[in-house]
DNA sequence: TTATTTACCGATAACGTTTCCGAAACTTGA
DNA sequence: TCAAGTTTCGGAAACGTTATCGGTAAATAA
């Protein structure tokens, strides 16, 4: 069972292999008439163009690259299958990779994903400083890359991000309106500009309405990481009124131990968490959280590469801001 | 910025390209002397082989397609990412698609991975009917692929599942030893054969321990289908004292819809889930659970697929069947 | 010494496309 | 009717590898 070339179908039709090849690129230079009789033909024989032959005489891959620090939470797959449909749309082809929050395995992701020749990547990076000068080095090269959620100031190129800072202000803003005072914020990973952006939404927020700023705790994004912060308060014998998460995960690991020492969420302690996931609607109490626009992330980053694929050479670097929305929801409301 | 072929080794070094391919494919022919120094000047160089030549000339495109019906639980991509790494470091390059949990789009997935030329599967099904002749199609022409979590019996191709029966069987009897007349099972979808797979382990622990079967609801195995099914039962006046859910997702819907109506867990109804999730550990109460071993799926499934290609045409297809774990919890135990 | 094997290497043809160049065939304008 | 332009197509080169075949030099055997 061999695959049927472009010569078989040039042969059953005693045309040459370039009149059927622009019969299949819309090529001007060819009859209506003949290219919908090529196209007939070829759809009777099963041809299919060979994309590995395209592919090496046109010298691109058409291969997309998109690396992620981790699939445990749902925001990155969502992202990414949002990507991938618009991409592979345009004829393009998405390899995944997740980094397992660490550099290593990012560069060594990055080696793979190059030695696959792809075209452009999309990025989401572990940490802003790790692998900095190979990312340099690609935007040197014109390497197409858009960078999202997890981005580095200090290099020149696409991004796509979230207005960290007007949400977690928005999020903030929304416990100090409901009476609490006494915030405490667990905050993501300080290396991330992400984690200082929300850091300063949460103490925008404090100023705008006259208090002081609430304690901010290093934390991480995982509900073990919550769970620790939150037992560590009450061994302190420091549990605040209320409680400003990194994450949902973060949150919920939090509310965890709260619940389980007795403590009445929200009447003890109210929480938000931060980029909602599938979870909030469906613990108790259910959390409200501030969610981030993931598909319009996904789109908005595979739009931008595209962009970029087709003028390269001349393409000014932007950075896109999304909006979100705050989901309120029992975990931070008493009336 | 050319990417440097292996003309521009061989040009520096005085060779013919035959021999620098030799040196970079291992082969016996070529001198160790001269091996090396071509791969060290190679190095100097920065070349590395194109792989599009390579896979145009081979014959082959060295692409793996996978796809799934959904990433929403965390079974899939934690299994995705175990196979991706072993297909790697084979030198293959992973392509993975979503379903949506629509045949249609299954089909649309499957055809673009033909487009890309894929040279194995790995597929998980929607229904085990809806492309069953695609695949057969694909089979008789020695496609190797295969299938895993949800497999169709009519199939004769390489199989990887859980013992669906024997880990359905052991959750029903834990309910029964713990003391639980009475035992609802919310089943997953009736066409998929895991379905029926439980729904027999969940009568043999029956017939076994010599009771009536508890009754059978279909459901999903989504949050919200697992709801919907708790509500119902509370309007009806027909709350078991038991239920063991088709996924976590569905027990943990339900869960939350008994919590609310003030059912304590597991005192007026105990929970069993299936599938292992990360929030088990996490809710209130802590979920009774079945785990699966979803690394080992991934890792078997690739080296299957491995198999296949390098023995192709005299492969036998198996079925392999994993083994699991319960994990007990609070949501079924009361002492 | 000569014949025969062995080790190593080079030239060349493929793989299936696209692209460039040129040449028919046809059309247009005077 | 003829020159010039247009449309449509074919031939051949190219993309960067690997595979096949053959050849030379060295090593071994007779």
């Amino acid at each position: 069972m061999k695959r049927t070339t472009i010569k078989d179908v040039a042969k059953k039709l005693n045309v040459s292999v370039s009149t059927v090849s622009r019969a299949f690129n819309n090529k001007y230079d060819i009859k209506e008439e003949t290219k919908e009789l090529i196209i007939k033909t070829a759809k009777e024989l099963g041809y299919r163009p060979n994309p590995i032959a395209r592919k090496l005489i046109q010298q691109r891959s058409y291969n997309i690259g998109i690396i992620v620090p981790e699939f445990v939470n749902s925001y990155f797959p969502d992202v990414i299958m949002e990507a991938q449909k618009v991409l592979i749309d345009k004829g393009y082809q998405v390899l995944i990779m997740q980094s397992n929050d660490s550099s290593e395995t990012e560069l060594k992701n990055l080696e793979t994903l190059l030695d696959n020749m792809v075209d452009g990547l999309i990025v989401s990076l572990i940490r802003e400083d790790d692998n900095i000068e190979k990312y340099k080095e690609l935007l040197d090269d014109k390497m197409p890359i858009v960078f999202f959620n997890r981005v580095a100031d200090k290099l020149d190129a696409c991004k796509v991000v979230f207005d960290d800072f007007k949400w977690a202000f928005f999020a903030t803003e929304h416990l100090i309106l409901q009476g609490y005072e006494d915030i405490v914020y667990l905050s993501g990973p300080k290396h991330m500009r992400l984690s200082l952006n929300r850091i300063m939404g949460f103490e925008k927020a404090h100023r705008k309405h006259r208090r002081d700023v609430g304690k901010i705790i290093p934390c991480g994004f995982s509900m073990e990481e919550g769970a620790k912060a939150a037992r560590q308060m009450i061994e302190n014998n420091q549990v605040p009124r209320a409680i400003f998460a990194a994450n949902d995960h973060c949150a919920i690991g939090a509310m965890r131990v709260f619940k389980e020492y007795g403590y009445n969420i929200p009447k003890d302690v109210a929480i938000v968490g931060f980029t909602e996931s599938r979870l909030a609607e469906h613990i108790h109490p259910t959390l409200t959280t501030v969610e981030q626009p993931t598909k319009d992330i996904g789109i908005t980053a595979a739009n931008l590469l595209i962009e970029q694929l087709e003028n390269k050479g001349m393409f000014v670097p932007q950075t896109i801001v999304l909006n979100g929305r705050l989901n309120v929801r029992e975990s931070s409301v008493t009336h």
